[in-house]
DNA sequence: TCAAAAGTGTTGCATCTACACCCATGG
DNA sequence: CCATGGGTGTAGATGCAACACTTTTGA
């Protein structure tokens, strides 16, 4: 029985909520006949000696090239069949000694600002891109449902866990972190409920300096201060 | 590399909350010595063909023989040497082949009504038995890392999930329904406001029938009603 | 001067908290 | 008749939802 770690990357860009995913590509760098070309969420088997944690962040790493990416465990998937699908085999076959072995996922979720730069490729995967989330395919494995279930989690959490900072530049405005929350709550709040709200939360801290280079009023630059959570 | 599912299964008596745990045993039925006689949560390795929850249900069964028993994954576990330690290969070395071999763990906690009878153990484990929260000793491997895991997952989802249900009885009082409550979240709650508050879910429905036995005026009873739940 | 987003308060309503006494039953 | 827990209401404070107009900037 084999255990990997897969990671839904989630990132912002301002506009809408993407997902990152790879193409899978054959262990020789050559492509899959097209019909089996397939995109999938990052994940790898765990090594003997490592950690879930670093695992999932090693992942990240090789894939992005990011370090201290925020990562969470939130659940394991473990069907055994989940791996057997005739859509899968052909991959695995070119990738695994035995590619019926099952395979245990433990998926974490992650969140990257896409704001200032996007995080690029490595070697280690074929192609990776940004999906968003409404134009995400259909995916290897039970992807989609690992998919689905983190950004469920996502919902739960943004709010009580004050995570949403770790979607958005280090500097923002309330106008970006409101559509962030509408984004991922998948509902209309109110501008001055809202910044109400914020305006009480001591982690929210404003700065001496305002957004330029917009046509409009330039908005009230805040950071998150992690120091003043609890 | 192995994977197993270890089982956090709290019970409540009405007075106070409990973990079942296992008595190691050896392979043979023999003891171990003294000093490695430990007590360890409930679990197995997962079966080749088995799914999680399946395996989590499995282990419940064979240790409890109840069937039907709410269980809900809640983390995994995976650090390579948490199966390492000196107190743990003893007993490793008369169960396992490869004694070292890395094991991670999913953890499913599960809840159970001590009311009406107390689930008793099986031929699976050595020695069962409910212990009081409180009165834990140290666990094998990472236990009581796990068990404390659970119980703050516990304290989390027992209003919003409305779970408490699945610790009492059928039929069981606001009174011990605000017991439970209680002691979970470790505070006092206020019984009108408490009551308040239960009155106006839908899915904890009155019965036309009381309390009997009971040196002091009979309470009304209730009961939950999963139908009414959103 | 126009367009575009920033920024700002109040009011009514619902919810939460704090708090103390009488009731029904069995012994 | 006593001991034991069962059962009930209110007032004040707080939090939440709904709502529209003025400001600042760059083009």
């Amino acid at each position: 029985m084999d255990v990997s770690v897969d990671c839904v990357v989630f990132g912002y860009d301002g506009e809408v909520l993407k997902v990152l995913l790879i193409e899978q590509k054959t262990q020789d760098g050559g492509a899959l006949r097209e019909k089996h070309l397939q995109m999938a969420l990052p994940g790898d088997l765990i090594q003997s000696e490592e950690t879930l944690n670093d695992c999932a962040a090693r992942v990240m790493l090789e894939l992005t090239s990011i370090e201290n990416i925020f990562l969470k465990q939130f659940h394991s998937f473990g069907d055994p069949n989940r791996v057997r699908e005739d859509k899968d085999q052909e991959w695995l076959k070119t990738y695994r000694e035995f590619p019926n072995k099952r395979v245990i996922t433990i998926a974490y979720y992650a969140l990257v600002s896409l704001y200032d730069y996007t995080p690029s490729p490595s070697s280690f995967a074929g192609k990776t891109q940004w999906m968003k989330l409404e134009e995400v395919p259909e995916l290897a494995f039970d992807h989609n449902h690992i998919l689905d279930f983190a950004l469920q989690t996502l919902k739960e959490q943004l709010e009580p866990h004050h995570i949403g900072f770790k979607l958005l530049p280090k500097k923002f405005t309330l106008s970006q972190l409101q559509h962030l929350h509408e984004l991922v709550l998948d509902k209309k709040l109110d501008k001055r409920n809202f910044r109400k709200n914020v305006k009480r939360m001591e982690h929210v801290v404003p700065l001496d300096e305002k957004q330029k280079g917009v046509l409009h009023k330039p908005a009230q630059l805040f950071a998150f201060n992690p120091e003043a959570l609890n």
